[in-house]
DNA sequence: GATTACAATGAAAACCATTACATTTCAATG
DNA sequence: CATTGAAATGTAATGGTTTTCATTGTAATC
């Protein structure tokens, strides 16, 4: 490797001082032309690249955004990322990106390596943190974890998805979460459902219980029966959608609808489905809570409430460049979550009703 | 944000030398086990982390590594891009991701926007860079892409996912891409297949082209009729392969079996085929080529190659460990494509024929 | 013509950690 | 007891850039 060429190099071969190249290059103050000229023809010919470390050491600034994802392989963080990395890039950041979680991996571990992000993050230097869908979105925090983050956020600007954590000087960004699930509900009740399911999502995780809650909330409020039974929660991803599908189906709850907590999830639902013999929407009508990007594509066509994550990615993003820049920008999302209705649903009806499948009505 | 703690602070605080501060931390010559507990007292106290600049600008080394992919909602890549920054880490490396394209830029833009990522890369001094999947998997390589990729690869290590670049001091790596496609046309001929069509990537790409290629050679080697009618390119994702499919069957060229590129290419295809009224595998034997996770949601379940991606993933990684520590490993891939049979494929007969497809047998 | 203001440039300090080199201390060896 | 070697620690140089402060030169103003 070639031993890179420094600002010094640079001066001597221009015939000027390193302030000169220096002033040249950030524009930072007035440098004649025909300087200018000599000097920017030199670097062009070495190609030079001033070095950033030598730049950080005395900018305190790395030019860089730490992102910490639980999982950049789920549709839902990677379309996000996107959004971010794009927005950060046009303000002339880069993104650091840290997963945090495997689908195989425990509470656990996913909690240490959250943590040990944090340090990675300091260790890198970065000029603000944006934490998505990690520990702080539990419904119950630990200790270490508060600590942690309370660290952090005395030594760079950070943003955190999730609700405020007491004593922590972040800044918390928390949507509505609940509107999509209660449009979802209706538009199944006005088909004529009344044993609808829950599918997806786990136990003590914010997004899942902002849900539940809305969810049992809307049926309450239809006055449609409430069942336990019906809710069979799991994780995000297709085959525990699956799985939970399968366990729903042998313990002979009835049920004729279905609400999945993102597409994936419904992906595998529909699997089991099949599995069991169960047309959708004819013996089962499903809809998604989080339309990703393939829901058109399903057979058959998935109804999905499209909550507008790409929006809400640049909304992250751009409040977390917000912070960085010290402004006290108010935050607020104002694009509510939509149904699409697509080809999932089907009313309901005597003769589609799945033998054994009885809704007695008596609830 | 507080000003961060020196190592200086550290020092006084401590009662000895930044040197000995600095040997406590990196172990780097013996200190007494009492002046050792004293300043790692202190050090615990203020939560020191030491300055990553100052400490790049001496060691030359940032502990980061480069990836550059073209998307990372891919879930070719995502998948990729997990198994690399796991091995990273174990290695103490952390990893910066570079995405090049989104699904809707353009071939010029993706190839900008790789050359930013190389200038990037030095930008944030990165100790190594690995490129999966962009301009240099092309058949053709632009002079300026070259040129950067020789400038890139004179001043950092870099692994890189294609062929050989003439002049330029990479490791090139490539595995075989023939193999699975070969084995997935014998699976179907096996069942009585005679016409198979070819269905997304993008022509040429290395991998889209490679793959055509064996597709080629595995009909004339068994035999079976060549029809470029039935080649339909178009990118490696749903939406592409919902398109590719439908502008498949509005031609009516008659065919029997499918070669997709990918899951993602499947997945469109199954769309496209069930909007026909057609059925899978009834009506249409379905083979993807490159397994992604979710091969066994299908309904039906989808017959894949599995490409060992994960494998491949590690073998990259370790090789650009390699590569930085200055080993000289010869890099072979010895996990053959493996298909894994599902239930999209079936044999053909006659009553099974969709009317109008009609395989004259005259090739 | 003297004064002022500013453009253009350079010298040197600062940023923070690491490390080569120097020094001191102390135990072990003969 | 003198000598040797290693352990323990300190001093100061180093890395590459930015930036403050100082200096020079030049044009504008009265």
């Amino acid at each position: 490797m070639d031993h890179p060429v420094t600002i010094l190099q640079i001066a001597e071969e221009s015939g000027v001082s390193t302030a000169t190249v220096s002033r040249v290059i950030n524009g930072t103050a007035p440098v004649s032309q025909a300087t200018r000229d000599r000097v920017n023809a030199v670097i062009e010919r070495h190609a030079y690249t001033p070095n950033a470390f030598a730049r950080g050491l005395i900018s305190r600034r790395s030019m860089t955004i730490g992102i910490i994802m639980p999982d950049i392989s789920n549709p839902y963080f990677s379309a996000m990322f996107q959004e971010i990395e794009a927005a950060a890039q046009a303000a002339h950041y880069s993104v650091f990106l840290c997963n945090t979680s495997f689908r195989a991996s425990t509470a656990r571990e996913t909690e240490l390596r959250e943590l040990d992000s944090f340090q990675m993050m300091l260790d890198k230097n970065v000029d603000g943190v944006l934490v998505a869908g990690g520990q702080a979105d539990l419904l119950c925090v630990s200790e270490a974890y508060r600590a942690a983050l309370r660290r952090l956020s005395s030594l760079v600007p950070v943003v955190v998805l999730g609700s405020p954590i007491d004593g922590v000087d972040c800044l918390f960004i928390q949507r509505e979460r609940g509107e999509g699930v209660s449009a979802a509900v209706r538009c199944l009740a006005s088909l004529g459902h009344r044993r609808i399911a829950f599918l997806g999502g786990e136990a003590g995780v914010g997004i899942t219980e902002a849900r539940l809650t809305a969810y049992k909330a809307a049926l309450a409020g239809l006055g449609l029966p409430q069942d336990d039974d019906l809710i069979a929660l799991s994780d995000y991803y297709t085959p525990d959608g699956c799985r939970a599908m399968s366990g729903l189906l042998s313990q002979k709850t009835p049920f004729t609808a279905l609400l999945a907590m993102n597409d994936n999830v419904a992906f595998g639902a529909y699997r089991a489905l099949a599995d069991a013999g169960l047309r959708v929407p004819d013996d089962v009508s499903v809809i998604s809570c989080d339309q990703f990007f393939s829901a058109d594509y399903f057979v058959p066509r998935l109804t999905s409430v499209d909550q507008h994550n790409e929006r809400f990615g640049r909304l992250i993003i751009n409040a977390l460049l917000g912070v960085m820049n010290g402004e006290q920008a108010e935050v607020s999302f104002t694009y509510g979550p939509e149904l699409v209705v697509r080809e999932s649903c089907a009313p309901i009806t005597e003769e589609k009703q799945r033998p054994g499948f009885v809704d007695s009505g008596e609830f």
